[in-house]
DNA sequence: ACTTTCATATGACAGCCATCATATGAATTG
DNA sequence: CAATTCATATGATGGCTGTCATATGAAAGT
């Protein structure tokens, strides 16, 4: 490989990690081409040698965003599966998370842009949505319904979290929905 | 009251309910002027006798939505809490409103967008959570938690049916959460 | 060293958008 | 019927956007 397609590589793979950030603060508005270049230290015209237009780029982006913050919550633990749901709900409705957007969960963060966006970034928000299931009920089938469910009502608290300006009501979202994800699981 | 000013106020609510299913069914996208005001039959300049700006339009198209679509939602019913809860679900958690987003529910259709929109938006969303939070809950404080866990499970999880392609698995979502909704309340 | 390649820069274009200043013409008023 | 009000129309301004054709200059290859 030579320097010159090295730091090509090097620059696509800032792009797409800046812009990765922005699509999550910021929504599909975050993706607008000059401000992202501008950011990255380069100017708008040369996003085109590296992409082929803004819609790709937004696929590309839900795929990093995915890579990049997926694996830390389905990490595989010893645990039973009530037990499991119960860290997976802790570790995801925190306001850590909930402040931390741009380095968070990209489900959440795109929740209701995705069914609006162009195709190429629905696809891969559906992708990011089967792996984010399997890996919740690690291909255990008679876990799937169960993380379905974690998934929906982590992904409607965090956004309502968000969303409030009352940081007690923020905090209540949080806690009652933590709270309940155990219970989604028939005992 | 002058026939004018009638006019004038007619204009001004069929602005608002065009409004509310584009903010609906396109987000804040669908909120331009000049498309908005061309489907209105008037002239995009004519918007500035009716509002102060876009924002103040977001705001109150938000709040036209939520009066339109929530009482549906939220009216008494003989019932007890976990018949309450299951009914809510099974309306809410349906392929005609995943499909009829025009029509639904707002909080489920900005629950991404909100947060980052503009301020008098994201009040008028706030108020609508709260809203609905009392209206699930009819009030009673013992419900409460309960009612924000349904909430956040309906809205993740009509996202989440909306944004996949897959038809099964669009279903699955929808009664997967359904199933799981009367297992929020402690029994 | 000389040529070629190519990562990035420059600048232009057209489309869409929000906003506003001004015009028009019909309904209201006296 | 004349004067005025005002709901709506027209047209302009300026900013932002996506895209592309072309330029530049440094590294790579010979």
């Amino acid at each position: 490989m030579t320097s010159r397609a090295q730091k090509k590589q090097e620059t696509r793979e800032r792009i797409l990690s800046i812009a990765s950030r922005k699509l999550r603060e910021e929504g599909l508005r975050g993706l607008a081409i000059g401000p992202l270049m501008k950011e990255a230290g380069l100017t708008h015209g040369t996003f085109y040698a590296h992409f082929d237009n803004g819609e790709q780029l937004a696929a590309e982006a839900m795929d990093h965003a995915a890579n990049d913050n997926m694996p830390q919550w389905i990490e595989h633990q010893e645990e039973d599966w009530t037990t499991r749901l119960s860290r997976l709900a802790a570790g995801y409705l925190d306001t850590r998370h909930r402040d931390g957007k741009g380095m968070g969960c990209p489900i959440g963060a795109l929740a209701s842009e995705a069914s609006i966006g162009p195709e190429p970034l629905r696809h891969a928000f559906e992708n990011a949505v089967t792996r984010a299931v399997s890996g919740i009920a690690e291909n255990d089938d008679e876990h799937t319904d169960d993380a379905i469910a974690l998934l929906a009502l982590c992904v409607g608290a965090i956004n309502l979290s968000r969303a409030v300006d009352d940081d007690n009501l923020s905090r209540q979202i949080l806690e009652a929905c933590q709270d309940r994800a155990t219970r989604l699981s028939e005992n």
